[in-house]
DNA sequence: ACGACCTTAACGGTGCGTTAAAGTTT
DNA sequence: CAAACTTTAACGCACCGTTAAGGTCG
């Protein structure tokens, strides 16, 4: 004497919208017991219940309904074997990473806001590695910089330019002062020289903002760039780049966790 | 001189996809400086790369892209009040929260799988207020409690009984042992009588787990949503109740935060 | 002329919520 | 008979990825 449910009344006890169990029914996760095959109502089970609250429980860890789908054909929501569950876990706590990342973004957003500054958009790319010519010398000088740049470009073939360009900035320990590299992407290989030099720009993570070629806003760019990278626990991972887009500039960190 | 990119350049050197822009410019968040009206080529200026880098920011940081237009468009990507980074925050902090609890059930559930056990799913319910009637005696005997169960559904209008039958078990202070309160839900008002008490469930939010009426398998039941309350840190907030669904036992344990 | 680049158009995936129009049960 | 319940069907949402079929540029 064990009774039927209709399908409104199974949703009640289940804690479900009716929607939900049309849903359900429809991917092959929960099929009613019966469906009258006149009027096409569906009946469930009180068993059928413990089924579902499996499902849910499974849901609300963050699996998909494929993924339970797939448990409850293979193990009738027995986990037998953790895999599924490790590659969940694994997944939640890339959320949770996510989650994280995304608060600290707001905040140092707030953060600006209620200093009143204009905030200066920072974005995270990923850069393949590039072949590149640069000049052979590090330029000390900031004004002396986009004579080296012409020179450069005027000493390769014009069809092995590619559209990348910018400048290299080095630290070094010796002294204390930056020193620049100009360098250019190339398309095609060219023959060493003496005028310039051959390498490559790394694969890299980079942090990067914009600012005007014009004026000295640079500085604001680079500060913004280092706050930014202080507030989320990154550190420097190698010489900064300058790329040069028509009349904007894009100032590069490569950067690592810490 | 300001020179045009077109649009997979651009895409490169903002680090999105061609069908990023092409969607943007769709849905109006980031139109093209140009298109060109015989070709229909997208055409985009360097200065737009900061533009971009506004939108991604805040994408980046949890915003709907419909959210960003709406700032794009009313301040300029200046984001001047901070209600929407507020809200920004808030929703970020829910999602939080969430990862934090799909873990918290993922882990257990490895715990359970790792001891070979038989998991007991539980999962959350939210309880509107519900009009009973229940026996007046409590009843601190297992045994007798079907009897005054009959007794009390005999006693009311045949049109009055809901479907929601179980038992309400209190633990009082006074005696150590638990004392049982059946009880059936009303659809309708009935008169106040001697063999019965009216009162109502209250709304709650509930922690449930399912057993069958006929062995003595409620105790794991019981045991697994001790466990669940307490590995989450939940609290018993009321009675527990046991509700009858033809022969799966459904037992409820009223939860609030600690 | 060939390859690289561009266009629109349309489907797919996730998990249902939300009408809408029409039949069933009480 | 009316209210409450059920059915299928179809759109909507968010953010693009992924073909497919076909023009354009160097």
């Amino acid at each position: 004497m064990s009774s039927e449910y209709r399908i409104g009344a199974f949703a009640a006890m289940a804690g479900v919208s009716v929607k939900t169990l049309h849903f359900y029914d429809q991917i092959g996760l929960l099929r009613p017991a019966r469906v009258d095959s006149r009027t096409l109502y569906r009946f469930y089970l009180a068993d059928q219940l413990v089924e579902l609250a499996a499902i849910i429980q499974l849901k609300d860890a963050g699996a998909s309904l494929t993924a339970i789908r797939g448990i409850g054909r293979t193990q009738g929501y027995k986990i037998k074997s953790p895999r599924v569950l490790h590659n969940l876990k694994k997944s939640t706590e890339e959320a949770l990473e996510k989650a994280t990342r995304s608060l600290a973004c707001i905040n140092s957003l707030l953060e600006q806001t209620r200093l009143g500054a204009d905030p200066i958009p920072v974005v995270i790319k990923h850069r393949r590695a590039v072949a590149i010519a640069s000049v052979r010398a590090r330029v000390p000088d900031y004004d002396r910089i986009s004579r080296f740049e012409k020179d450069l470009l005027s000493s390769l073939p014009e069809t092995a330019i590619g559209n990348l360009r910018g400048v290299l900035w080095h630290r070094c320990a010796d002294s204390g002062s930056p020193e620049g590299e100009p360098f250019v992407a190339l398309r095609q290989r060219v023959p060493p020289r003496g005028s310039y030099e051959l390498g490559h720009l790394p694969a890299a993570t980079l942090a990067c903002a914009y600012s005007t070629t014009d004026n000295g806003t640079a500085e604001k760019t680079y500060q913004a760039l280092f706050s930014w990278t202080r507030a989320r626990g990154y550190r420097l991972a190698g010489p900064q780049s300058e790329i040069t887009h028509d009349r904007v500039l894009e100032i590069q960190f490569p950067i690592a966790a810490v």
